[in-house]
RNA sequence: GCCAGGGUAGCUCAGUUGGUAGAGCGAUGGACUGAAAAUCCAUGUGUCGGCGGUUCAAUCCCGUCCCCUGGCA
C-alpha cells in the first residue's frame, strides 16, 4: 500500500480542558471535516455536560461520530473503540469529509492508529470472577498466582496493580495463552496517514481553567444530568459512572458527600487526570505541539498535511 | 487583664522519658497493550514561633516575649 491509498486523518489530542473541541470545530469548518470522538467518557449518553461532549449546536453544524452512544451499563474498551473508530474514519472519508479524531484518551488513540493485539474477547463471567477474587483476597494473592502461571507478565506488573493483574489472569484463562504471547502477534492498524496535533499547556496554566470549566458545567445543569442518570441507573459501579464529576456527583446525590466536598474532589480528580494525560502525551515525540488558541499554526499544519 | 490549651512540612496533625523529627492529604516526577476520566509506582531539611538560660547535647526542661483558640472577667 502506498501513501496515496492511505486515508489522511487529523488527530487533535491533549489534556482535558486545553480546547480540543474548539480546535476540531475550527479544522472541520476550514477543511470540510467530521469530528470523531477519541475520548472514553464522552461515549456515554447520560453525561453530555459532565464529560464535556460537543454541544447540540456544534453537532448540528459539523458531523460528529461516536459521541453519547453508550448506556450507563455498557462497557467500553480500547479494542472496541479501535474497531468502531476505524469504521467511522472510513465512513467519513467515503462521504467526502476529512476525519478529525479528537480526544484525550491516549490508549484509544494508540489502539486505533498503532493497532492493538488480536486478543479474543474474554467472557464476562471469567473477568467478573477474577475481579471478585481480587476484591476478596487482594492483588498480592493474584500476583502470586500469576507468577506461577505467567511469570513474564508477573515480572512486569507491580503486585498492587489490581487491574492489570486481573487482566493478565483473565486472558490466560479465557484463551489459554499468556498476554506476552498475544502481544507478539502482528497487529493490524488502520490504513491511515495521521497528523497528530498535541495541544500543550502546563498544569499550572491549566488548573484555573479546570475550575472555571467545572463551575460552567454545574451552571449548565451537571447536577440535574446526574440526577436523571441516577434515576435510570443508580449503581455507582456501572461503567458510565466512572467519569470524573459523575462519581463525585453520585456521592452528593446519595448524601455521602456535601456539595462543597463533592466539588473539591471533582476538581482535584480533574487536575490529577490532566497531569496523567500530560505525562502520557509527553512520550509522543513525533506529535506536532501547538499552543491552544494558535489557530493560524493549526490551520497551516492541517492544510499542509491534507495537501491543500 | 486572668486561667487553660496550642504554635512542628504547602495543609491537618503525630512525636522525641533531652541525642536536631514523621504520618495523612497536597505537590512533583514516572509507568501505562482491551476498566484508561481507569489502575499503579517513586520522592519528605522543616530557623520543630522569637530571644535567652541549664546541659557534652534542647524541638523537648527553665525564664521571657510574640501570636492563635476557648473560658472567666
Amino acid at each position: 500500500m502506498n501513501a496515496s491509498d492511505r486515508i489522511p486523518v487529523l488527530v487533535i489530542a491533549g489534556a482535558t480542558g486545553t480546547g480540543k473541541s474548539a480546535a476540531a470545530m475550527l479544522a472541520a469548518g476550514a477543511f470540510k471535516g467530521a469530528v470523531i470522538n477519541a475520548d472514553s467518557r464522552q461515549a456515554y449518553a447520560d453525561f453530555p455536560v459532565i464529560t464535556a461532549q460537543p454541544s447540540p449546536e456544534e453537532q448540528a453544524a459539523v458531523p460528529h461520530r461516536l459521541y453519547g452512544f453508550l448506556t450507563c451499563t455498557e462497557k467500553m474498551s480500547a479494542g472496541k473503540y479501535a474497531d468502531l473508530a476505524r469504521e467511522a474514519v472510513q465512513a467519513v472519508w467515503a462521504a467526502g469529509l476529512v476525519p478529525i479524531l479528537t480526544g484525550g484518551t491516549g490508549l484509544y488513540l494508540n489502539a486505533l492508529l498503532g493497532g492493538i493485539a488480536p486478543i479474543p474477547p474474554v467472557p464476562k463471567s471469567v473477568s467478573d470472577a477474577w475481579q471478585e477474587r481480587c476484591r476478596r483476597e487482594g492483588p498480592q494473592v493474584l500476583h502470586d498466582i500469576l507468577r506461577e502461571r505467567d511469570p513474564q507478565s508477573a515480572a512486569r506488573l507491580h503486585p498492587n496493580d489490581s487491574q492489570r493483574i486481573t487482566r493478565a489472569l483473565e486472558v490466560l484463562e479465557a484463551t489459554g495463552k499468556t498476554l506476552g504471547h498475544w502481544h507478539e502477534q502482528p497487529v493490524e492498524s488502520g490504513p491511515f496517514l495521521a497528523l497528530r496535533i498535541l495541544l500543550e499547556m502546563s498544569l499550572e496554566e491549566l488548573a484555573p481553567r479546570l475550575k472555571t470549566r467545572m463551575e460552567a458545567m454545574i451552571g449548565a445543569g451537571a447536577v440535574r444530568e446526574a440526577e436523571k442518570a441516577f434515576a435510570r441507573c443508580p449503581d455507582p459501579a456501572a461503567p458510565g459512572w466512572s467519569g470524573i464529576g459523575c462519581a463525585e456527583l453520585h456521592g452528593y446525590l446519595t448524601g455521602a458527600l456535601d456539595f462543597e466536598t463533592c466539588k473539591a474532589q471533582w476538581l482535584q480528580h480533574t487536575r490529577d487526570y490532566a497531569k496523567r494525560q500530560i505525562t502520557w502525551f509527553k512520550r509522543d515525540k513525533d506529535a506536532l505541539r501547538l499552543t491552544p488558541g494558535d489557530a493560524d499554526s493549526l490551520l497551516r499544519a492541517c492544510a499542509k498535511h491534507l495537501g491543500r
